[in-house]
DNA sequence: TACTTCGCTGAGCGTTTCCTGAGAAATACC
DNA sequence: GGTATTTCTCAGGAAACGCTCAGCGAAGTA
């Protein structure tokens, strides 16, 4: 699974066999955040900015799964949900929420295997929760997939958020777990600081981009404390993940 | 019976070879709720509202066992297992009932391998019970299942609601022992505060994910009082039951 | 070599997350 | 009816985390 795999082009055509992401978001700006994040990791995506719209979407569209705001002009994410369930259609949902969004809305949301991200959320964790939906309730078609990605002797297992190096556990905050993650998707090419900083960090971060220098210093105290080392930095361009030449 | 064998994708056919289990309530959110988390755990459900309706369904369907409401808009629930079982079908039924249901109307359920659970309920109980009874009326094909729950040297009966660890009997309250088999059944996988409260805790509960903390620290002085140290937080996300790896 | 830019990392601080004890309220038990 | 158990809330404190900043070293440039 490699960043290489899914950067396909994405043919516009309804009779692709990828996995089709219906976004739903009034702000135009998140679900096109959304939507272009995904379409490049390889999804087909549409969009709809009510519920209603949602629905006669999903109608000819047949998505896999949505990404619902709880939060809708005409009527409330669950609804929509509901609605849709009710027609027949087993698609998964992640629902997209406010943080200070009352306990008892988001009641329940984890028993059929849905799940929720609150806002401002990060585009990787987007992503990892995205597909970790989509593997349970089998919308995937069974990649040997077991949740883990492995560059060299590193290996990062989503469903345990754990890291391991040549065997030895290593213990990361969420942040650290992310920038990793994202690393490791990217491994041999070369991400910039405006990447990370977008992908990994929420969305609606305003600093400075020397915290991902000081993450990245980090995590190789955590990681490349083991030889060889694994993160290069290129100057003046970013960050690379890559097993050193024997020259 | 690891939460991974229960993770099944559920074809939604007519001739799965899944057990059968019709919902019966009259409440459409208390029905589609009990039936997306029985689908999550492999089980193949269809829903009625009424009791003439769960007839009708129960006629072709022929589940291998109902949950049953006994307060139903046309007749109630013992009426419509009666009429069931005077037409021949074998099922066993889990009846739902308000907590105040006068007792004699419940006296004698469990005697024909029956069972009720009282609204509102938490779908870990929920599953369990369902699970014990399908057990003794003999509709599961013999799992050499046990009815106990092992992981590392602790033990949980679901039939004598003991738990052992290191041979030790361990005292627990019911919300004690249903978070320990919710769990225990999810080893070596992290679940979230929010996916461990809608499980279980009983569906109307409507306080703070902090709750699960303390039952956290109640289960940890109980269990982790013993070496090593089984229930991990991983920080930012949830809890996770594991042995610790030797280094 | 001297200068400048870029990146690395340790220190510090405010915030969040988590743990746990104490006590009130509800429930079950005798 | 009274007692014990259980459930739940709350709040203090400890630890982890996210972030900023500043000083230092390394890499590029003239």
């Amino acid at each position: 699974m490699t960043a290489l795999k899914e950067r396909v082009t994405v043919a516009d055509t309804q009779t692709s066999n990828l996995q089709r992401i219906l976004v739903v978001d009034d702000e135009s700006s998140i679900s096109e955040l959304i939507a272009t994040s995904l379409r490049f990791v390889g999804f087909d995506v549409r969009t709809a900015a009510t519920g209603s719209q949602a629905l006669t979407i999903a109608e000819e569209f047949k998505p896999h799964a949505l990404i619902l705001d709880v939060m809708l002009p005409d009527q409330d994410g669950f609804e929509v949900c509901r609605q849709l369930r009710n027609e027949g259609h087993s698609v998964g949902v992640l629902f997209l929420t406010a943080k200070d969004t009352v306990e008892d809305k988001i009641a329940g949301l984890t028993i059929g295997g849905d799940d929720y991200v609150t806002k401002p959320f990060s585009l990787e964790e987007l992503v990892a929760r995205l597909r970790a939906l989509l593997r349970r309730i089998g919308a995937v078609e069974s990649t040997v997939d077991d949740e883990k990605i492995r560059f060299a002797d590193l290996e990062l297992d989503e469903a345990t958020h754990e890291v391991h190096r040549a065997g030895n556990l290593i213990d990361l905050s969420p942040t650290e777990f992310l920038l990793l993650r994202y690393l490791m998707i990217n491994a041999d090419r070369v991400v910039s600081k405006a990447q990370i900083l977008d992908h990994v960090w929420q969305y609606d971060f305003r600093g400075d981009a020397g915290i991902v220098e000081t993450y990245v210093s980090y995590l190789r105290k955590k990681i490349d404390i083991y030889e060889p080392a694994l993160i290069h930095t290129v100057r003046g361009v970013g960050y690379r993940m890559r097993i050193p030449a024997g020259n």
